[in-house]
RNA sequence: GGGCGCGUAGCUCAGUGGGAGAGCGCUCGCUUCACACGCGAGAGGUCGCUGGUUCAAUCCCAGCCGCGCCCACCA
């Protein structure tokens, strides 16, 4: 035991004993019902882990620890989320590349040095294969980054169990998910308006959009009607539209009033006119029109928003695109079919101006052409809107035809409800979320995306001798081989030289989504012993292992999981998309319990972005207040609730670990420690206070119990951390002198007592302070304290003596003793006088029983109080006069 | 527009159908034999507003106001 206890150190000290001793190494021999498997959410690899991580990545690792200490073999791996575009982005931006897929690999590629944007230089353009290779090396050296952050903080993880996405085990699992889901029709293929990243030039998924308020325009715009009225132009009342996409004037394939719109109702079933291009459109009803927006009238294109693409459907209108997968206005034929015009000419010029051009500049021109030629009424309105973004893209999403790869999900979400029902979401109301999602759903889920550093959709098409693409026909590989990588692998019966001839094959140029891999974390983590280069599992289609049938291996016995931890804004992503997958594949739920975790936002309650440059930096947290101190700042955050980032509460953290090593050394110091710790066969506490002690502590710990069983780690860090301050400066200071009592008949059990008492302190902060609990447990005690029982009432309350009466007598003793010594406190203090200072008498003045209590902690009290004469009064309430001694100098 | 959460001391937040709490900060004091990263004492709040249920409401119910988040067919 140090003669001065500190925190310093304590990280690297114990860090390397439990990596040493594999204190948290999954045991697999454990029988299936004792293991509590957690599916450990895998961070993106892209930069760096921020203050958010090390919050609910701790909010996991107590309940992980209180399991381990509750007997259950903790399956608790950690993941690198390093598939996918935030990835590529950093690599493109670190090194200086740019991924070209028509390029050739090149075995000898070396990586440029001192590329980068900084640079200024011109991006490099790479092979795939190459562009592959420098993703894998930049995640490698940010994975090691991430290891030493989580083992500095002291994640109770395995890390043998790591996995990647990105990883030869994520593929093989996610491509052979994908084969299943082919084969039994609950994957597609449909070329269709799909939302679209126009920077990235990929498609996106429902579930990746989020809104944001820009400023915008809203024009009003002339429509000429056509028909009989064309005839008579003056005699046309001319139908006037508005919109915010004026660039989009020659996509419109109709314009679309409400059905009991009397303004309209002489238009609709007619024709109208679109200004500049002179293109007829119908002029039709459908009841999602709003009358009181704009005229009531509205311009249907292919496709300005989501809205545009239902009207199309359910109206069976004509496909007029504009669009081109860059986000410029493409070259269209006007006078051609489908592109017809009353004034081909006026048409093709008013166009020229136009082509070639981004969304933005495209409406700063139309705007000039239909203020020229009249047909904008009025002057632009400036409005501020809700813009549809890609999460991680810079421009809005736009809506393009292309072709792209499904999973059913609208089928399947009646059930998927009855599995969010089961689950149990801790706090419960983030249920809401998930049955919001589910129900708001509004197509299947978009898996494919026209990136390069993901899984490839692990299938070819054959091509017909004249070399069309037979996509309805896809080839797939056989289980063993997977992983397969279709544009350098070649499917079985061809040639790599048949690649891109007529008859011949190619391969899906696609990456899945990182979610359709993510959405598997909970087999992936659970096929450990795989091995990254195993071959596929035998048997066509689905997962093999799970369900137990026959299989040993460590999927059986870790699927489903007990717990996913996760924060909130991923609950329709990852949760989702997880729930989801576990139903095609399994049709179970992938675990039983969801612990949904809040945010950190900066002091002003903002969420903490990189850009406000409000970000601390982990590790330097960790290194200025200590990790444990970090991790009770992470722990007092409720689970669900948001947290303001708040240092002070580290410092209190740092307080609270260093008074366990204190309070430690106190209780410890020179007590003989019997073999085996706490307790010598036959001891006894003697002593009435200490009985009430330990009944107290009992109540605690199952208090604490019982939150950590809701998972509601916080709520047994605040209980427990209540009790050992109230332990420290009222039950410790009353014991004191009996505590060095000479006597050891005296001594005995108030020794028994503090072994007891810290004993099962030591253990309940063992979850919120691993560091400190370590060090403190290892003065006295064997082994681990992460591998120790957890503290259990009724062991506590073996020792007290049987009958309700005596234990609350006792408990009535410790309070009113505690009372009287604030009270002797109190006059000392406003004498302004030492606490040690002697007190000739004290009298108390209270009712009968709890005098007759008092009596059972009078002898404490007198030494704690230094009192001589101790008087009680028969009284009404509690009333304490304190005399005390003359002060010396006085 | 819909849903969820929140609104308690200057700050950060617990809490309960019957006495309004903690930590930090602030004031005053104490070198008490584990700890000055300590100990003791104290000041400080119409528990968002308005109704209702109840003997009793900070807590339950309704409405409103404010904040945050999620969702929405935002022309």
């Amino acid at each position: 035991m140090p003669e001065r206890p500190s925190l310093e150190g304590l990280e690297q000290k114990w860090g390397a004993v439990w990596e040493r001793d594999g204190t948290y190494r999954f045991d697999r021999s454990a029988p299936r019902e004792r293991v509590f498997a957690i599916d450990t959410p895998p961070p993106t690899v892209s930069g760096s882990l921020h203050v958010g991580h090390v919050f609910s990545f701790t909010h996991t690792d107590t309940v992980a620890r209180y399991q381990r200490m509750r007997g259950r073999e903790v399956f608790y791996p950690m993941g690198w989320d390093d598939n996918g575009l935030p990835t590529e982005r950093r690599v493109q931006n670190h090194y200086g590349v740019r991924c070209d897929p028509a390029v050739p690999y090149n075995p000898d590629f070396v990586a440029p040095v001192g590329g980068g944007a900084d640079a200024g230089k011109e991006p490099v353009s790479i092979s795939r294969p190459n562009f592959v290779e420098l993703c894998l090396t930049l995640t490698e050296s940010d994975e090691r980054a991430f290891e030493q952050l989580w083992r500095t903080l002291g994640l109770s993880v395995d890390w043998s169990l790591t996995y990647t996405t990105i990883g030869r085990r994520a593929q093989r699992l996610s491509q052979r998910s994908f084969l299943g889901l082919l084969e039994r029709g609950q994957a597609y293929q449909l070329e269709a308006p799909t939302l679209w990243d126009v920077d990235f030039q990929t498609a996106v998924a429902q579930a990746e959009l989020e809104d944001r308020e820009r400023p915008g325009a809203m024009h009003r715009v002339r429509f000429a009607r056509a028909g009989d009225c064309a005839a008579d132009p003056d005699d046309a009342e001319p139908a006037l539209i508005e919109t915010t996409r004026p660039e989009l004037i020659g996509a419109c394939v109709a314009l679309l009033a409400h059905p009991d719109d009397e303004r309209h109702a002489g238009l609709v079933g007619g024709e109208a006119l679109t200004p500049l291009f002179g293109t007829r459109v119908p002029v039709l009803s459908h009841p999602l029109v709003e009358r009181d927006k704009g005229t009531g009238l509205v311009m249907v294109c292919t496709f300005g928003d989501l809205t545009d693409v239902t009207w199309w459907r359910e109206l069976g209108l004509p496909v007029r695109a504009l669009l081109g997968q860059d986000g410029r206005l493409l070259d269209v034929p006007w006078g051609a079919p489908g592109w017809e015009s009353a004034d081909v000419e006026r048409a093709r010029a008013s166009y020229g101006e136009l082509v070639g051009r981004t969304v933005n500049q495209a409406r700063r021109a139309i705007v000039e052409q239909l203020a020229a030629s009249g047909d904008l009424i009025g002057e632009p309105q400036p409005v501020s809107r809700a813009v549809k973004f890609f999460e991680k893209g810079e421009r809005p999403v736009e809506i393009v035809t292309s072709r792209q790869w499904f999973i059913r999900t609208l089928e399947h979400r009646e059930r998927l409800l009855e599995r969010g029902a089961q689950l149990r979401w801790h706090p419960p109301y983030m249920r809401a979320r998930f049955e919001d999602w589910v129900s708001g759903l509004t197509g299947d889920w978009c898996i494919s995306r026209q990136r390069f550093f993901g899984v490839p959709f692990p299938v070819w098409y054959p091509l017909d001798a004249g070399g069309a693409v037979l996509y309805d026909q896809p080839i797939a590989p056989t289980p063993e081989r997977l992983p397969v990588d279709p544009s350098t692998d070649v499917p079985d019966g061809y040639e790599p030289a048949q690649r891109g001839q007529p008859g011949g094959f190619v391969g899906d140029p696609d990456v899945m989504d990182t979610w359709a891999t993510s959405s598997l974390t909970p087999q992936i983590a659970g096929t450990a012993d795989e091995g990254e280069d195993a071959p596929g599992a035998p048997g066509a289609g689905g997962l093999a292992g799970a369900g137990g049938e026959g299989g040993g291996g460590l999927l059986a016995k870790v699927f489903p999981m007990d717990l996913r931890p996760q924060a909130h804004d991923i609950i329709r992503t990852w949760l989702f998309t997880t729930v989801l997958r576990s139903q095609l594949d399994h049709d179970e739920l992938p675990w039983a319990n969801a612990a949904i975790s809040g945010w950190v936002l900066d002091p002003d309650r903002k969420k903490m972005s990189k850009s406000k440059g409000n970000v601390v930096t982990p590790m330097h947290l960790l290194e200025e207040h200590g990790a444990d101190a970090a991790r009770y700042w992470a722990a007092s955050g409720r689970p669900g609730t948001d947290t303001a980032f708040d240092a002070k509460q580290m410092k209190v953290g740092r307080k609270l670990a260093v008074k366990l090593l204190n309070a430690s050394k106190f209780a410890l110091a020179d007590l003989p420690i019997p073999p085996g710790g706490e307790r010598a066969p036959g001891e006894q506490l003697t002593h009435p206070l200490d009985r009430a002690l330990v009944a107290r502590l009992a109540g605690v710990v199952r208090e604490a119990t019982d939150s950590f069983e809701r998972y509601d780690y916080a709520r047994a860090l605040e209980r427990t951390e209540t009790f050992f301050w109230w332990y420290c400066d009222s039950y410790v200071e009353l014991v004191k002198g009996r505590r060095y009592d000479a006597d050891p008949q005296v001594s005995a059990s108030v020794g028994l007592s503090l072994r007891t008492s810290l004993s099962a302190l030591q253990r309940l902060f063992a979850p919120f302070l691993p560091f400190a609990c370590e060090e403190v447990w290892s003065w006295w005690r064997e082994g681990s304290v992460h591998r120790a029982p957890w503290p259990a009432a009724e062991e506590l309350e073996a020792l007290l003596e049987p009958g309700a009466e005596q234990r609350a007598r006792e408990e009535l003793a410790l309070t009113v003793t505690v009372e009287v010594l604030a009270e002797v406190r109190k006059a000392k203090s406003q004498a302004r006088r030492p606490m040690r200072a002697p007190v000739t008498r004290v009298a108390v003045r209270d009712t009968e029983p709890r005098l007759a209590a008092l009596e059972l902690g009078a002898g404490d009290l007198r030494q704690a109080g230094a009192i001589e004469t101790l008087e009680r009064l028969p009284g009404e309430e509690l009333a304490v006069e304190v005399e005390l001694a003359p002060a010396e100098d006085a």
